[in-house]
DNA sequence: ACCTGAACACCGTTCAAGT
DNA sequence: ACCTGAACACCGTTCAAGT
């Protein structure tokens, strides 16, 4: 009866989508920490090996890349509604969301200082704030520099979150403790130290989008 | 006659100081890249054995922040010309003065991701800003802040300095030639892309100075 | 044609064994 | 008492050998 129980041979592509393998690095990330992530771990958990990984991506930093163009993804705004939004505060969302989908991913961030953005998320999310900058008045160069600024300054904060966020002052001992004859202004505030840094980011974020505001074209001073 | 040529035995410290041992740990940085900085290259240079420099350094994470509070040395102002300086230029050269130093050597600056740091020097540095701030009438608290969003930033823009400075605009083909048909506006700019991160670096701290020069108590709109 | 165990050249870190 | 070769448990990456 049973003559051919087995499932037919998939004979499509390969059973090792690349989304699969990028949905799965994120999750050991998300379980484990970014320094968990290996070729081996990724393989084992998807039940390959390493060399067959090697099939489907070039090598760690494409893996890395694709990991953060999706993590990207995740943080877009709609494109209608960004374009909904006056200028500045289309820059200050976008911006806040970067910073925060990459600090919710372990330290992804971690992995990619060096690393140019030039997924198709990236490339359409630096578009789309150009438009918005553009649309504002804002020369063409001056909203290239002006997005390149806004995504290096939520990278290189991001790539500061520390690993366990609640554990960490009672870890920084010369920090929260200073010598109050070396350092009496430090020691003052010490028992507020170290500052969240998610509150770091948004104070100068602020800043940042406060400042620009006046280089604006259309500014009204 | 020659009895005794041997130089006598230093019987005082051992002939391998924490200074030499940072010093070399540099010296590698400068020469082959912050990558290339392990325990085996340090002792090989240092014609030790890995397991004598544990004897000296806890773990590589106590190492990295030596080496991190050397270059923060090197880049700090004279603290009697710091307070000679109004504030917000005392802010920013030394948030400049740090951003360059730890770009100058290779790339320190991803080495220490995470760490929160409480060497000498970024202890006194750290002490010497919140002093010309708290002078300049901002509450203990709000320069704590201010220093501490000032040296993320600066930090966070040193880690992703590319090695090879001068060639990456060749390396990023999706960046310097973005299809003008997804990525019209993006493609516009593409000749100047990607722009240098130390001018981007200086655009967006002159922005977070003059932000913060409205929040100063003492400042007269 | 596709997959993979085993290897290569590295890490940080530790420890038994040397002097 | 101080030093160190060798080991351990990892990396990213490659390749000969399997089916």
């Amino acid at each position: 009866m049973d003559s051919d129980p087995a499932p037919r041979r998939q004979r499509g592509r390969p059973p090792l989508p690349q989304k699969k393998i990028i949905d799965t690095a994120i999750q050991i990330i998300d379980r484990d920490g970014a320094d968990a992530l290996s070729f081996r771990s990724l393989a084992n958990r998807l039940g390959s090996s390493t060399a067959t990984l090697y099939r489907h991506v070039a090598n760690k930093t494409e893996l890395i890349n694709l990991v953060f163009d999706q993590i990207l993804g995740e943080a877009q705004l709609d494109r209608i509604e960004l374009q909904r939004l006056p200028w500045d505060e289309a820059c200050r969302r976008t911006t806040a969301r970067v910073f925060h989908a990459l600090s919710g991913h372990g330290r992804t961030a971690a992995l990619l200082a060096e690393v140019v953005p030039t997924g198709p998320n990236a490339m359409a999310a630096r578009e789309d704030l150009m438009n918005v900058l553009t649309a504002a008045g804002f020369e063409p160069l001056q909203a290239a520099r002006i997005v390149a600024t806004l995504g290096h300054y939520a990278l290189g904060f991001a790539i500061q979150t520390p690993t366990i966020a609640g554990t960490d002052a009672a870890k920084v001992p010369g920090l929260s403790q200073p010598d109050p004859t070396d350092y009496p202004v430090t020691a003052s505030v010490a028992d507020h130290l170290p500052l969240p840094l998610a509150e770091e980011f948004a104070f100068g974020l602020d800043l940042l989008i406060d400042g620009l505001r006046k280089q604006c074209p259309r500014h009204d001073p």
